[in-house]
RNA sequence: GCCCCCAUCGUCCAGCGGCCUAGGACGCCUGCCUUUCACGCAGGUAACACGGGUUCGAAUCCCGUUGGGGGUGCCA
């Protein structure tokens, strides 16, 4: 039989990493077994339900190329199998109406002397139904559940800890349990592959199952959660997880998956970096780890470095070029300063530096400012201009022999080390802070030559000023 | 509190009873390359939480302890 997995995100805001990797890892279970994905909406609860929180979800699962077959379906729309089923279960008398808020409830077992919680106090109250009443299930008082996890193993729930849920709210609506068991019945779902903070609700949906008379069970995985640096669940409040917002720091689809399916499986080859065909050739359910993951940015900032590297020299710039215009970033130039040849030349230099694709913006600027900058408390000025040697004199001497040295990148890349030569000191980096600022960067001498001589010279008489 | 899950380098992953004096990747450090930085290359740093079993043999199986996490809603 062929495996059907279902993504079914509460449409909540912007997806997050997290909620990326379960679809991700769904989408993998299916492409590798040749199954089917279905997205569905989780929108139960009424103020879930926002067009503009579908988009938030659609489009970044779009964006990186996680497809799926069906769908989207919305469990609002479903709401009538819902009731349906809800009433199905009161007729059967698995189920029961209650009239009781939760602070009568916490009361009531305070009184009792019980835990805190719900302890079926309605269940045989012969209760009606009415305008303040939810409908609870009526949960065994013995035995177990016990789900073969696939990736946990077997997991054990004993009846007795299980409260009679609410099923219904007071409003009429189905709560997700029973859409969750209606919807993946309905929907043949083989496999329900979902974070683990829902395992506790799994034996819930199960009960339900048999007491519906549903059929066979999917398959349950509970995949590890991914964490912070605390090892705290993700969190939308505390972390920086939006998907879309690391896309749009110039992470790379490509890349962002690739992490992604690297936290809590590992290839067996152990090659790390690869195409997502790969990835979907190798993939096995079965391997996925049990620890949860912290969500590494700086591992991120690496395979991120590595796509971009091999992306085409046109590509590169084709991709960037709305950092550089600061469409996509803030830049200290105007989009009109942006001199698009210039940039062409330099590009594959900047693109072997870059870890993402806004980095690029660091790399060019001095190329589209008429002046730069100095940090004069900065290490590198430190280091190189203060207590370089001989820097006042490499700059008066370069400022001077600028004047008229031939204006091409050989001529001026020569004139530079002749200079350092003739006075017995390094005379490439002082030069290079001088005109770009910084001592990191792209070769730049070819690109000095496209920029004109005097704010060449002006900025070496600047630098030297400060001295 | 109660229930559930988890536990290999700082981090991610490999290891599924002998191939492990534990492997790869990121990070970090060193060197080479080099007009800087980066890339690349060559090295280095660093882990089986602890205690009991089982076994000829345990990172691998079992139990306990400790630590971490998740859940405990008329959210999902």
């Amino acid at each position: 039989m062929s495996t059907r997995v279902r993504f079914a995100p509460a449409p909540t805001g912007f997806l997050h990493v997290g909620s990326a990797r379960s679809a991700l890892f769904n989408w993998l279970f299916a492409r590798s077994t040749g199954g089917e994905l279905i997205l569905r909406i989780e929108d139960t609860d009424a103020a879930l339900r926002k067009p503009e929180f579908i988009d938030a979800i659609v489009k970044p699962l779009q964006t990186l190329g996680i497809d799926w077959d069906e769908g989207p379906y919305y469990q609002s729309q479903r709401k009538q199998f819902h009731v349906d089923a809800v009433e199905q279960l009161v007729e059967s008398g698995h189920a029961y109406y209650c009239n009781l808020t939760r602070q009568d409830a916490d009361r009531l077992a305070e009184e009792a002397g019980l835990p805190a919680g719900y302890h079926g106090w309605s269940r045989d109250s012969g209760l009606p139904d009415g305008p303040d009443c939810v409908v609870r299930f009526r949960t065994p008082d013995d035995g177990e559940v016990v789900i073969e996890d696939l990736v946990r193993g077997t997991v054990r729930f004993g009846c007795k800890e299980l409260e009679d849920f609410v099923i219904r709210r007071s409003d009429g609506s189905p709560t997700f349990l029973v859409a969750n068991a209606v919807d993946d019945a309905d929907m043949g779902i083989t496999h329900v592959i979902r974070g683990e903070d829902l395992l506790n609700t799994t034996p819930k949906v199960m009960l339900l199952w048999d007491a519906l008379d549903l059929g066979d069970k999917p398959e349950y995985a509970h995949l590890p959660l991914l964490v912070n640096e605390q090892r705290k669940k993700l969190s939308k409040r505390r972390d920086d997880v939006s998907l879309m917002e690391f896309l749009a720091k110039g992470y790379l689809p490509e890349a962002m998956v690739n992490h992604l399916a690297l936290l809590g499986w590992g290839p067996p080859d152990d090659v790390e970096i690869r195409p997502i065909t790969e990835i979907i050739e190798l993939f096995e359910l079965r391997n996925v780890n049990k620890g949860s993951a912290y969500f590494d940015v700086t591992k991120l900032n690496h395979i991120n470095g590595e796509y971009i590297r091999e992306l085409p020299a046109e590509r590169f710039i084709e991709l960037t070029e709305p950092f550089i215009h600061g469409v996509d970033a803030d830049v200290g130039w105007d989009s009109a300063d942006v001199r698009a040849d210039l940039y062409a030349l330099v590009a594959p230099e900047v693109q072997q530096r870059v870890a993402t694709l806004s980095d690029s913006v660091d790399f060019v600027g001095w190329l589209f400012l008429d002046s730069v900058e100095y940090d004069t408390e900065s290490k590198p000025w430190n280091k190189s201009m203060r207590k370089g040697k001989a820097v006042p004199e490499i700059l008066d001497l370069l400022h001077e022999r600028f004047a008229d040295v031939e204006w091409t990148g050989d001529a001026l890349n020569t004139a530079v080390s002749a200079v350092g030569d003739e006075l017995g000191a390094r005379s490439q980096v002082p030069a290079r802070i001088a005109i770009t600022g910084t001592n990191a960067g792209i070769p730049m001498w070819d690109a000095v030559a496209h920029l004109d001589r005097s704010v060449v010279r002006r900025r070496l008489a600047a630098a030297r000023a400060l001295l």
